[in-house]
DNA sequence: TGCTGCATTATCAAATTGTTACCAACAGAT
DNA sequence: ATCTGTTGGTAACAATTTGATAATGCAGCA
């Protein structure tokens, strides 16, 4: 779909490549540098480790069978080395080989991806574990919208260079519906995710904060969509 | 358009656990919930249609034995409907129970449990379960024929780029028509598949929503076939 | 002609939301 | 401690949509 790769990595990620076929470790440094990352590869597990200390890659795409050292054992080394506690690695597995990935995750893969690879789930897959290891030092988590922002991390809300006051409610229900614009929330589903599980409100709350934020706001971001739930939406 | 920045926040997903012992159901839902998931519980079959309908799981953890309508038949009856089609189900079964895991798999269930329960093991196939179903990316779910586009997500039908607003019931039985085109829907299996098997409606029922959604959209792209049923064609 | 089955339209009750007013619990300032 | 403003929720009622039905028309056909 829309490629909105250009304006969201800012400074790119540093990406370690370990498989034993160098065709496999070409093919994906060859996508990787196209998208701006950094890459670097290792053939057997011996190699990964080495270049790691190197390279300190953000992260690690591990193929499972190789000569050498195969990736669970190299992981666990990995894993046992305080400057790769924290280092993302995705594991490559062959189609079908389900043992090893649940072996895998056992041993502390984030993810994996089977083979044969394609660039874009690949790509996908990178960027959701590079987000996932990088949410402390990152600056301010913010969603925009045209004329909207609202800063996650501020806890404030501008529209039209305005600032906007919401409550903690309000702001959470914004948050949620805004983080996925044009999706449609159920409403019991914002129930458990503004309101948690286990605490019981009316049935007239949701719809009485939401008119809060539509009169603070002024204009209509959100739509009711009658029997489902609501949805976010810039006009 | 909107200028939307980053921000695919990965929600956590949605977990229906069925199973006719509160207790199982309790202590998976407070493992579950521990892990970040939201999850709801039912105790039979019946329950368990009622509650997916409304809570619209990313996956089911079903139990196959139970009264009042047992794990096989839910899953059947749950497959029918065009909004559990692509849902992720696993099956919980009591250990040794070979023939049930069987049938299991062949109604359509993605992957079994044997009980008692590892929690452990229990998040690795959840987590595999919920990758492998979720589109490739975070994508939107949608139906698309030239001009016409069905957003099951957005809940949106869109011709010749307007937006067309449809009611839940008449858009539910269009994602039924169009889900799979060409294939005449009989109105018993409308009904069944979109009204339920326990509502009772007239016969007249069926007619009038079709009407509704002829004419919202403008062209007809829903054909009679008399004495049979309803059927979904781009011309 | 009389039937069968679908299309159309109007109508109405039920379901769902919107809106306002009000209140208890808190938080901050004085 | 008291006063004051805010927050988050509820209750009650208004407004709106919806989904279903009944009534009627119409076309095709034995």
């Amino acid at each position: 779909m829309a490629d909105i790769e250009e304006h969201m990595e800012v400074l790119p990620g540093k990406i370690l490549i370990v498989d034993d076929e160098p065709d496999i470790t070409e093919f994906i440094s060859y996508n990787l540098k196209g998208k701006g990352y950094l890459t670097a590869t290792a053939r057997d597990g011996v190699e990964a480790i080495r270049k790691a200390k190197d390279f300190r890659p953000d992260l690690i795409l591990l193929d499972i069978m190789m000569p050498n050292k195969d990736g669970i054992q190299t992981i666990k080394e990995l894993r046992q080395m305080p400057e790769f506690e924290e280092t993302a690695i995705i594991f490559l597995t062959a189609l079908s080989d389900e043992k090893s990935e649940i072996e895998g995750l056992k041993v502390g893969a984030d993810d994996y991806i089977a083979k044969p690879i394609k660039p874009e789930l690949l790509a996908t897959r990178i960027r959701t574990a590079l987000r996932r290891f990088r949410k402390d030092d990152e600056q301010d988590q913010k969603l925009s919208f045209g004329e909207l922002e609202i800063n996650k991390t501020k806890f404030t809300v501008t529209y039209k260079g305005n600032e906007i006051i919401l409550a903690k409610k309000e702001f959470e229900l914004l948050s949620l519906l805004a983080s996925k614009p044009g999706r449609v929330f159920l409403r019991n589903e914002i129930l458990q995710r503004v309101w948690g599980t286990d605490v019981i409100v009316g049935d007239r709350t949701i719809d009485v904060h939401i008119r809060k934020i539509r009169q603070k706001i002024g204009i209509d971001l959100i739509t009711t969509v009658k029997g489902v739930g609501y949805k976010f939406e810039m006009v």
